[in-house]
DNA sequence: GATGAATGAGTGTTCATTCAT
DNA sequence: CATGAATGAACACTCATTCAT
């Protein structure tokens, strides 16, 4: 029986294969940092032998890797929401809706932020990396709509490219925070996305709410 | 001759020697990751030998909790400052200062950051520590003070310490993008105190600011 | 249906398997190394899948085993075609027709002694095989020859055993220097048989040739 | 104690060091073979850690190229004896005292020929290594005293760079034979330097010697 | 105190071999 | 028979740590 590589249900088969070792390498190198997680560690986790993860990675940092782009996909779905929303006239509900999924998404890819975040700090390849194909088209996206808001008078005059960073910044810290095992930001999650969004909208500071 | 070991001349040039050597680690961290970095990286940075090293750590992990703990005494500083500010009447001249603050200490100290964070990150027993040593106390400073501001009126209400969590996240998350080197924070950090300061207090939202 | 295993035509099946796989394998043993050449190499070099090699051949070192058989058959003609002109009066005649035979064999084999040389001068075991299966049978086929030859004149009284040594040498020493890739030896080989036998007879003085 | 690395002292302890690794080294390869010989086996023949070799070299391959250096050295005295007698007029002699000489060297290194000789031929960088440093030179060196022999009529006339190669040649197939253990060669080796000689000059046909 | 050579435990990776399909 | 995914034993190499000088 020849097989064909290009066969869609041998495809498949590598691909959960892929995956299941993908799901092992995230839950072992959140748990223990990727250093200190061995290649033995993670085939057990998986239920495999260790050969058998070099049949489907090349080596471990590319197990990094291929986790980095599973969370990478996630990430631009938010950005392709993002997108989608566009033109919507409520800014604040297009907020609302936007950090529901943000912080969903946040919540889903928790254990793959633990495994892969500390990895991206620590390496300048990695950093780029994640700097070039995640965060700068993320903010390509969403520099127009913030402008297109400005110009619409739903936003003050602000310089669009820092705003865009303050916003991604309050992200960025509670996804740390929450890694960190901060419980008051893990016990208020349901809360967030209107408790986040008030924030981002008004501040702190006591005033007549606009709506 | 037999040195008195509480010699202050003694103390002190251990001390120097220590930090001698934590400023080369610190380097040495930040550049390469604390696993990438060897114990020769960091002598050779140092200009002494490696077992120079061990008279003055226990060992590869004490270094960074050496590094860690420079860093926690910069941060302790700023919950100091606030501290010192607390009964302040101008709340957002408080902020001023205190925003202008963290910034630079995150400034000075980025090279720290840079050497730790990935690994508090991504080690259960250093995430801990940091968060019971480092942040909780900060937090603890800050929760009446921010609870007295509710009581005068200067700040809507709000749960005070939901509403910490989200300016931390904000500083800890500008921390996290320049350390991923985002560029556009970088240039624009001369401005920052000014537009976090408005960020914190305004949100993004046109309306009558209120001075 | 089933098929008799002493069928001749599955026989012949069998035989062409076993030398589509042993020409890969011949191959890639000369080009990489015993060591360094996997049978996935050899598999892919003959079509075929890795597992099937396995159901011709043992193990890996059986391969070697399978080519080293192939080399000794071709020289065991040697001793063939020496014992066939045993008698014949014209030593240096016999001489001559032995030289270019040698050579030839030498020449068709290269790959195959490539292959196989390295691991016979490295491995105890293929050693003491290689001396006693094929070097040793040819110098007792040689031998009587050579003395014969001293009975009868032509050739000058010497150790049997020990000539017998040198002139193979000889040639064993040209088969290695070819190996390593001597172009002077290579470009030379068509004039070999000639300037071969004369030196194996004549040496390097000079003198009156006999003829 | 700052030791410099230039320390004609330190440097010789290292030589020591590096000598006592590839003593070791030289017997397990010879042994086992390359390949089959684990770092671990010449360690503990050498009696020190694993990790103390990678002091003295980079890889085990390297420990290869440190016996081959060491053999080839032994080689050169070979055309340095042989350019010293140049200009000797008894040819003969001249050959009586460099096969002599060969044939010692080729006694004392056996084990580092058998460590290296096996990986040489099946490596065709350490072969084109071994061609150009050590098999060419020495060639060079023998032809020009080769030629003055011709036009002074000791010995016949041929092609010289030929009748090098049949001789060395002869040579190289002595090695070979003596490592697959012929013990009929191991025996005669007090003889060979007479008997080699008499080979050479005379080739095995009955004549009237010249001398 | 300072040195840096020596140690050896620990791990990523390869690849011959097996076996269910 | 043929396949090739899976196995896991084996091994080169690294580097934190020690300690004699």
């Amino acid at each position: 029986m020849v097989t064909d590589k290009r066969d869609p249900i041998h495809a498949q088969l590598v691909d959960a294969r892929r995956n299941q070792i993908l799901d092992a390498a995230t839950e072992v190198f959140a748990e223990k940092g990727f250093h200190h997680a061995t290649i033995k560690d993670i085939a057990r986790h998986a239920g495999i032998a260790d050969g058998t993860i070099y049949i489907y990675f090349k080596n471990k940092p590319d197990l990094l890797l291929g986790i980095l782009n599973r969370v990478n996909e996630s990430e631009r779905r938010g950005s392709d929401l993002a997108k989608s929303l566009e033109g919507e006239i409520d800014v604040r509900q297009f907020m609302k809706v936007y950090v529901r999924h943000r912080l969903s998404v946040m919540d889903d890819n928790l254990r793959g932020f633990q495994a892969v975040l500390p990895d991206i700090l620590a390496n300048t390849e990695l950093r780029e990396r994640f700097l070039r194909e995640v965060i700068e088209p993320s903010f390509q996206v969403a520099e127009p709509i913030f402008e297109q808001w400005v110009a619409a008078g739903a936003v003050r005059p602000m310089n669009a490219a820092l705003a865009l960073r303050l916003v991604s910044s309050t992200f960025f810290g509670m996804l740390v925070l929450r890694m960190m095992g901060d419980a008051t930001l893990e016990n208020a999650w349901a809360d967030l996305p209107e408790v986040v969004t008030n924030f981002l909208f008004d501040g702190l500071e006591k005033k007549e709410p606009s709506r």
